[in-house]
DNA sequence: CGTAGACTTGAGGCTCGTCAATTGCCGTGG
DNA sequence: CCACGGCAATTGACGAGCCTCAAGTCTACG
């Protein structure tokens, strides 16, 4: 709901209506996948509770993480016929989803033309979000690259009410970072222990603090424009 | 149109006022943009022919490319309000484009249930071929990453018709490449001598021809699935 | 025929990976 | 209550992939 706020005027009256639609509740613990590669997408989720994310694995074994789901995030977004997923959705905690028919789905709340845009839209802001990432893997070194992710995660979080402006909880080990960034866990530890030293974040107990904002904006070099392609800013309109 | 075809039941009276409705023409050349990071997306345009890409530059003055844009492919893609772009396009050879000012694409053509829907699959679309990037960039070599590449650019343009099944007009340099694939020049031209060497492509003159399918597909890891994400032919439909 | 851009090649260095061992923190069971 | 096992974080030594700098070759084009 609070996801869907951000890109469509909606009143509290529409949310009744969704809220009922997902009927079915399910709780996927860590490490477990809620939709694994090549599943038929005839489900739709929204995560209520927990970290998960979409990834991929290759012939090598090596865990390639693409996309960071956070409470309020809906998944997968479903469009014409149903397809089969080209890659897995995994629980990095324990989650709470609640889900829907695809066709349920397409039919109650994709017909109406405003909605469909909303989610549209969040396609769309996905994509920005994913281009980031591209950046950050590609062409940023270590050190910045778990900065930038930092910041990133830091202002959805914020976005959703899962963040006090400088600390919020974070459930992931060292693994799924590398995992995320292309990098092996080893040298991740050594970043944020630079990081650490240069007093831009704790991380302790599941748990990062960003000590200097401003500071680490510039190591990751982070620009918010990106996480809310209309300019709108993130607050709720009726 | 060809592009379209693939996404939606798509008639040749359909095609016609979609035509007129792009009247502007604009010839772009190479190194310039077609859009400047910052610039409002306040056009939409049609690639006729070309290749362009999206990308960023980052303050160390180092670019990165997160998606290339062939012949058919429509930029950018609007949805509410007009933004402001968080990242630039430009010209990576000669581009002859068609446009339309956003407001008229969105009331002509997105008012079209069925159009926004199509060109909603077109997002999804991407939003796959991008994840596949991050998943190249961030986990493979730099060897399979340029297989990869060749791959699905091969598998993309014979979707618009733009390749004879081994063998397309490729005219990037391999600066170009490297800004894609977040490596130097330097190496890029190493792995590609390796990859001649081993007899699975051949590129000079602005031409790559693929001389051993499988095998490349190997070294790359490739899976075209991603690219039709709703496991649908590519093939036009009425 | 001269220049510029793209491609190619070589030597040396840094970032990051690999392998392996150690520490600390739990939850479990004796 | 303590021993045990497992997972995450941490540390060290070493090696490899990729970068940097720099020079040289080839081709297109004026």
């Amino acid at each position: 709901m609070r996801r869907l706020a951000n890109f469509a005027a909606f009143s509290p009256e529409c949310a009744k209506p969704i809220q009922e639609l997902f009927g079915r509740f399910r709780s996927i613990a860590r490490g477990r996948d809620i939709l694994k590669n090549g599943d038929d997408a005839d489900e739709i989720f929204v995560l209520l509770r927990g970290w998960a994310a979409r990834y991929l694995v290759l012939p090598s074994g090596e865990r390639q993480i693409t996309e960071f789901l956070l409470p309020g995030d809906v998944f997968p977004i479903p469009v014409g016929p149903i397809g089969k997923m080209d890659h897995a959705i995994g629980a990095l905690t324990t989650c709470h989803v609640v889900s829907t028919p695809a066709k349920v789905f397409n039919d109650r709340v994709l017909h109406d033309p405003k909605m469909a845009k909303a989610f549209w839209w969040i396609t769309i802001a996905d994509k920005g979000v994913l281009r980031a990432w591209v950046v950050n893997v590609g062409a940023r070194s270590g050190y910045s690259r778990i900065a930038h992710m930092f910041c990133e995660l830091a202002a959805r979080l914020e976005m959703v009410g899962l963040s006090d402006g400088s600390s919020f909880a974070f459930p992931l080990t060292q693994q799924d970072v590398s995992d995320a960034q292309g990098l092996t866990s080893v040298h991740i530890n050594r970043m944020v222990q630079q990081l650490r030293a240069n007093d831009l974040i704790e991380w302790r107990d599941k748990r990062v603090t960003i000590l200097d904002r401003e500071g680490l904006r510039q190591v990751a070099e982070f620009d918010p424009a990106y996480l809310n392609p209309g300019g709108r800013p993130p607050q709720t309109s009726t």
